[in-house]
DNA sequence: GACCTGCTGCGGGCTG
């Protein structure tokens, strides 16, 4: 029925392709799309035909003979666009439509080709967009004045994140020079707050989705081996090895580390056993050749098996060919990338998806179990929600007053103040970012225009100006000519020591400090290499629904004997904590000079309650996978300080204060915020590091047991 | 010490 919507050319598109119906969301988004010009998410599983859903009706309904770029798709990886590339390309062969790669690594020729001719469909990237925004506003004029759809992929993966605020702007800054207004599709897995997602478009009231919940058969099964050490137990790793010599496989040790610990030793278990040679390991730090190769190898074998343990960078978007089998090694932090990584495997329309989970510690089998379980009900985490995202604001302030060599103020707030990105932000709190900006030499003021100081000058100058995440300093690391890939520098970056990286063991012959380089050679025997991050955080969902199981009798068939009898045995322990009222209540266990309490609640709010015990000066350590804190304090002094916690929520502001000028770290995940007035950079704390709010909630909510 | 992402302009050297 949706087919005779379509042009001609995209109904012999389908025909030639074979299809023998179109997919749920095909058809959605095609009497969608076609009928009105609303901005829609287009959500359902991996390999469900969301491109198509989008490219199908907007193929149709946009008239590329008009000057300028149409279609501008937007996309959060180099690697998928690339991928999307031949997808979108083949399609519009049927129409003569011209499509262009527009990012850093992008073929420059057909660059200025486009420039010629502004016309057809542009894939690009946030930072790509910033760049041009910023250095050739022109350009972007002549490209993009007349756009009909801007799609961006992989919707969710901008949620919650700054990356996401910034797409925003960018967005509101393209509807500016347009005189018309585009709509936006996004291409989105399922997630948990819709209503949250729709405003990155800038228009909610106006932006609907339209979602195809049909999930996958998921066959999950739990072992437990328990580890004391930090490198994982030879049992896990021969039963591991087991379970996947003879299929292609992809496991997600959480971490780089591990990620290299486990693509190591199983190869070196494959060698002994005379097993196949494809252990591969895959992460930010492996060297970019490298991991095409691995991702070219596994899209293209047939016959042979494989075996990638990898990070978050295979947990998106690019198609990697057929995965019998998805690995997680210990819990994910959050069920929506859980979603994301079963996603992998089992991506043919007759095949199941399947997941095995090995945990090894207690405490991470009970969250691995929690996410497993909200899954199966539905349940999604929220994406977290940011409000006030001065930081990127102010990176907005000098990409635009850079970009325009000069703006008069008064022009530079409205069009901030009317920025959808930043509404919740006023236009006095705007003019006060400004004002720091001049003082601090980032502005310069002459009459009405603000121009670039001198610091704003040398700081957009580098080409990390344009984009809005942190990334650390690297050394490199090189076997003769070749590039293996990247390490940060520690106190193991040193002459003998031997580390393991992209699946191989090297030893470290001479580290160059100036050019910042490590040369390796080939090595027999080595250690994980240690690599840093942030701390990933937890919802409290998440953590209160592990009490409910703790509490719970049910009998699960997914987990193996080891796993059964671990959850046994924590059941036993809690059994005897006087628990009534699982939303409520809260154990504390009372041992000779210590206590220890169990919050179960999510990780922004454990740090908020650990700052609040630091100002009632209750010494403490906090470990958040557990959710638990160990307290050096007599139990009755702690039942009179408890009440005064919510007492002194009021302080957390100066302490914030305080902290920062000692401890500046803390603002470490915000790239552009310690060029912030003192306030905003507390507020961006309060927001995005703390959940003050939600502390509050909690705390006046609870009630401690004790045993 | 739990993740990941992106990137301009210019000039010098080389190839056809």
């Amino acid at each position: 029925m949706s087919l005779e919507l379509l042009s001609e050319p995209i109904r012999k598109y389908i025909r030639d392709k074979n299809w023998e119906s179109l997919r749920p969301i095909q058809i959605a988004a095609i009497s969608n799309i076609l009928s009105n010009d609303k901005n829609y998410i287009l959500a359902s599983r991996t390999a469900s035909g969301k491109t198509e859903a989008a490219f199908l009706p907007i193929l149709s309904k946009v008239d590329f003979t008009e000057p300028g770029v149409q279609v501008l798709y937007i996309s959060p990886r180099i690697a998928l666009i690339n991928d999307q590339f031949f997808r979108i390309e083949e399609l519009c062969k049927y129409l003569d439509i011209s499509v262009t790669k527009w990012h850093g690594e992008a073929n420059r020729t057909a660059k200025e080709k486009l420039l010629k001719a502004a016309s057809g469909i542009v894939l690009t990237t946030p930072e790509s967009l910033e760049a041009m925004l910023v250095n050739k506003p022109n350009r972007v004029r002549l490209l993009f004045n007349n756009l009909k759809f801007v799609v961006i992929d992989e919707f969710h993966s901008f949620l919650g994140t700054e990356r996401g605020i910034h797409l925003s702007s960018i967005l509101f800054r393209l509807q500016e020079i347009n005189s018309t207004s585009f709509s936006v599709i996004g291409l989105s897995a399922t997630i948990g707050d819709y209503e949250e997602a729709k405003t990155i478009t800038g228009n909610a009231a106006n932006t609907d989705v339209l979602q195809d919940r049909q999930a996958k058969e998921i066959v999950t099964r739990f072992k437990y081996f328990k580890n004391g050490k930090e490198e994982l137990s030879h049992d896990l790793l021969k039963d591991l090895f087991n379970q996947t010599k003879d299929k292609k496989v992809l496991i997600f040790p959480n971490n780089r580390g591990r990620s290299e610990e486990v693509a190591v030793k199983l190869k070196k278990l494959s060698e002994k056993l005379s097993g196949h040679n494809n252990y591969f390991s895959h992460h930010s730090s492996v060297d970019k050749e490298v991991r095409e190769h691995v991702e070219y190898f596994a899209k293209n074998t047939n016959t042979e098996n494989f075996c990638i343990s990898c990070t978050s960078t295979l947990e998106l978007g690019i198609d990697i060919g057929t995965v019998d089998e998805v690995i997680q090694i210990d819990t994910t932090n959050s069920i929506a990338s859980l979603v994301q990584r079963v996603g992998r495997s089992g991506r043919k329309d007759d095949q199941t998806s399947k997941m095995f989970l090995y945990a090894t510690n207690e405490w991470s089998l009970m969250q691995s179990i929690a996410c497993w379980k909200l899954y199966e009900e539905g349940y999604i985490e929220p994406p977290l929600m940011i409000r006030k995202p001065y930081d990127i604001l102010l990176h907005q302030i000098l990409s635009i007053v850079k970009s325009s060599s000069g703006i008069i103020q008064s022009e530079l707030i409205n069009s901030l103040n009317g920025n959808f990105a930043f509404k919740h932000i006023t236009k006095d709190e705007i003019l006060e970012i400004i004002r720091h900006l001049v003082e601090t030499d980032f502005l310069e003021k002459i009459k009405t225009e603000l121009i670039l100081g001198s610091e704003g000058e040398n700081i957009v100058r580098p080409p990390g100006f344009y984009s809005v995440f942190k990334s650390e300093e690297n050394f490199k690391v090189v076997f003769g000519k070749s590039l293996i890939g990247e390490i940060p520098y520690s106190n193991q970056v040193k002459e003998g020591e031997n580390i393991f990286l992209a699946a191989k063991i090297w030893k470290i012959k001479s580290v160059l400090q100036k050019s910042k380089k490590v040369e390796v050679l080939p090595a027999y025997d080595g250690k994980k290499t240690m690599f840093y991050g942030n701390r990933a955080e937890t919802h409290e969902r998440i953590r209160e629904k592990i009490l409910e199981l703790l509490f719970s009798n049910e009998d699960y068939k997914f987990l193996d004997e080891a796993a059964l009898e671990e959850v046994g045995k924590m059941r036993k322990a809690f059994s005897v904590l006087q628990i009534r009222n699982l939303g409520t209540d809260r154990p504390l266990i009372v041992k000779d000079k210590i206590l220890e309490l169990y919050t179960f609640t999510g990780t922004r709010i454990n740090r908020t309650l650990s700052m609040l015990f630091k100002i009632n000066e209750i010494k403490h350590i906090m470990d958040d996978s557990s959710s638990s804190f160990e307290m050096e304090i007599r139990h009755h002094e702690f039942l009179e300080k408890w009440p005064r916690l919510l007492q002194s929520v009021p302080k957390i502001e100066a302490h914030i204060e305080k902290l920062l000028c000692t401890q500046s770290a803390i603002l470490n995940f915000s790239k552009w915020g310690p060029f912030l007035p003192m306030k905003f950079r507390v507020s961006l704390v309060k927001e995005r590091y703390f959940d003050i709010e939600n502390t509050v909630k909690w705390l006046k909510k609870v009630s401690i047991v004790y045993s």
